[in-house]
DNA sequence: AAAGAAAAAGACAAAAAACTCTTTTATTTG
DNA sequence: CAAATAAAAGAGTTTTTTGTCTTTTTCTTT
């Protein structure tokens, strides 16, 4: 469904969101065991979240990644896009290149359902929001 | 969603139908281009499911791949299950190994509903159903 | 100003997926 | 039976994805 890379993204920015709540930062070390990631590979994907501004970082002691009230507000729609591109939001589910209304592949018209499903249920959910649950042990990150 | 193989493999049975709906059989270099895809690759995931039974062969001239009334009736889920195994039908969004009920991920619930859709949507599918839209090229298997 | 901490960057390495080429085996047909 | 045909099998190659390691830069704190 999504990459590696992006299920690791969205992992980390949950994360994050959680644990910067209160205006803290964490670190590289500390996400990567709070998710159960490869330290180095998540730290790659995070540099690249960071240049594109769906993650804030700051150098040096007591530096680390965060998000504030703006980037807690970011959909999980946009990290998709980030990392995936949109493939899921508009990819022929048979691999066709010009697969559309007129000229539709098999599933089209219901994959077309599912993926508005996807798309919604992506474009509706913000890194922030899970930040109640996650604290109560109700959702969780890795495992 | 599906992997290039299983894309191949699902364009490259609906495509044997159609063509063996009047019992005549059909070799690797006219599907290759009736889904355009690769040659010798598509051969080989053909192969594989002559093997488990999901399309029949005959080797030598006047041979190839077909479908029987049996084998017609494959769903495309079983097809995606022996291409891709069954990731696609309980594996977890953002790739927790232990994401259930119990212990779920952040998106666990609303992609359980996802889930199912393209469940059921593939174990309604059948290899058969499409030939005559297919025919009436009303539906593609290629570009 | 110096030392230490932490992210950024860059270069590799390993594994998986996608794709290619060649040889072998089975079957049909003249 | 011989020749031709077509799938089966096997052994690569290439590309992409995933993951690792080392060095550099930036920032903070003392």
């Amino acid at each position: 469904m999504f990459s590696k890379a992006c299920e690791y993204a969205i992992r980390a920015l949950l994360f994050v969101a959680q644990k910067s709540k209160d205006g803290s930062k964490v670190g590289i070390k500390e996400i990567a065991k709070g998710i159960d990631s490869p330290e180095h590979f998540i730290a790659k994907i995070l540099q690249d979240l960071s240049r594109k501004g769906l993650v804030l970082s700051q150098k040096g002691p007591s530096g680390g990644f965060y998000l504030d009230d703006s980037t807690l507000n970011i959909s999980l729609a946009d990290v998709v896009r980030t990392v995936d591109g949109d493939s899921i939001f508009s990819g022929c589910a048979l691999g066709l290149k010009q697969c559309s209304e007129t000229k539709p592949c098999p599933l089209h018209h219901e994959f077309k359902r599912i993926r508005d499903d996807i798309s919604e249920m992506l474009q509706t959910a913000k890194l922030g929001e899970f930040n109640a649950l996650l604290e109560k042990n109700k959702l969780f990150l890795k495992r």
